[in-house]
DNA sequence: CGCATACTCACTAGATAATTGGAAAATCGG
DNA sequence: CCGATTTTCCAATTATCTAGTGAGTATGCG
């Protein structure tokens, strides 16, 4: 399109009409709502509606940017009675996902910032990454704390479900003699570290998951229901 | 910014500026100009004109477009004299770029219909992958079908320089003994499946390389110059 | 069947981006 | 320093995208 109007020099092959498309592909990744829905719609499957109460997205946007995403085949659409249910469509597109975003915080300089600005009001917690967690196994006590719902539609392995707003009450079941791991939703997620914190009060000795629940899925790790 | 004016149910974090700062960065991807710049680029180190020339982009335009690209940080720039020289920023972008359109050509149905489009008028050629093509290493005839200039920047390793222009002059210095592997420029040039048609003629056994030379350096194997 | 729920479609105003023409900046040869 | 070359900046036009509004579609339930 916006290619396609130049009458260039004669060329024995016109290679525009790919580059049209796979710029019109690449508009899928140039708005933040898209990105956080798929953000969002990696954790697991999930309707409309939950979606939009998730990502904060009012319910018509989100099911106009779903059209997009489902356009581009990055997301598929089920229907299941009155409901929707998207989800990721490939783990090719996790992939493609992980390498997008994994460059955009190492070399991007405005997104290192944004994800830095984000974990700056928080005390400094040595994170882990997903893979390690992978190899730790169970010699330590894992914790989810994002809603029971989202733990509901899938977790790590594992993992007990203490959501953060009931996790003041329930400390004190974490038992003390072991590390303690938690994680929260996506990579800028910030509840673990608020987990981590109250925990690290406690005397326990607690890391976070490097990207959530998001990079263990992203990292096509194992995942319970 | 356009995530950031939601007033959202109140929230613990807000991650919202790292999702802004994504997208910002994923607009690179969302225009074919760029993209082609991004592959021609990646053939080697050269001026604003140049690649205006190359990828028949006006130069204004051209020169626009690569702001865009230094601003990311997909392409460096180094003014020597009165030019200035683009060249891709790292290794890092060269992987990115391969995710990326890889995913589309494989993925995306629009994407590969214009591939598919792009050689469907070409007789059936086997390719080559240049991984393939690095093992073969000089048990092939190599021929480099571009134009000398693009040839001089940077090449194969054991290849010959036979702009496809000259090489109907020249095809029957191409020894008929062993088999015959020819390269273009971009994953979506044409000359070298043209080449091989001629080649074929003769009664050469001819392959192409799947991705030209842009897939060979984004493989980060060695470059000749 | 009528109604409610969950979602999608069509359209619009306002914001954003691409392209291009004219002018300016940086550099080099003389 | 002057003029030429290469590239960038600025501004205006055109095209495109987003988010919101109101209506429409599909399904299930009584």
């Amino acid at each position: 399109m916006a290619f396609d109007h130049y009458l260039r020099h004669p060329r024995p092959f016109d290679e525009r009409p790919v580059y049209d498309a796979l710029g019109e592909f690449g508009k899928v990744f140039a708005n933040p709502v898209r990105l956080r829905l798929l953000d969002v719609i990696q954790q697991g499957e999930c309707t409309v509606e939950d979606l939009a109460d998730r990502s904060g997205i009012p319910l018509k946007n989100t099911s106009a940017q779903l059209q997009q995403l489902r356009a581009a085949q990055l997301v598929t659409a089920r229907r299941d009675g009155v409901r929707v249910y998207y989800s990721i469509a490939s783990a090719a597109v996790e992939q493609l996902l992980r390498a997008f975003t994994g460059f955009a915080e190492q070399h991007v300089a405005n997104v290192r910032r944004a994800v830095d600005d984000y974990f700056a009001t928080q005390p400094h917690l040595t994170p882990v990454s997903a893979e390690q967690l992978a190899e730790l196994g169970d010699t330590v006590t894992l914790v989810d704390v994002r809603p029971a719902e989202d733990f509901a539609r899938g977790h790590i392995p594992g993992a007990i479900s203490v959501p953060l707003p009931v996790l003041e009450r329930r400390i004190t079941d974490i038992p003390g003699h072991r590390d303690v791991v938690a994680y929260c939703e996506g990579p800028y997620c910030l509840a673990s570290p608020k987990a981590a914190e109250m925990l690290a009060a406690q005397g326990h000795s607690v890391h976070t998951v490097l990207g959530g629940f998001t990079a263990w899925s992203r990292a096509g790790l194992e995942v319970a229901r």
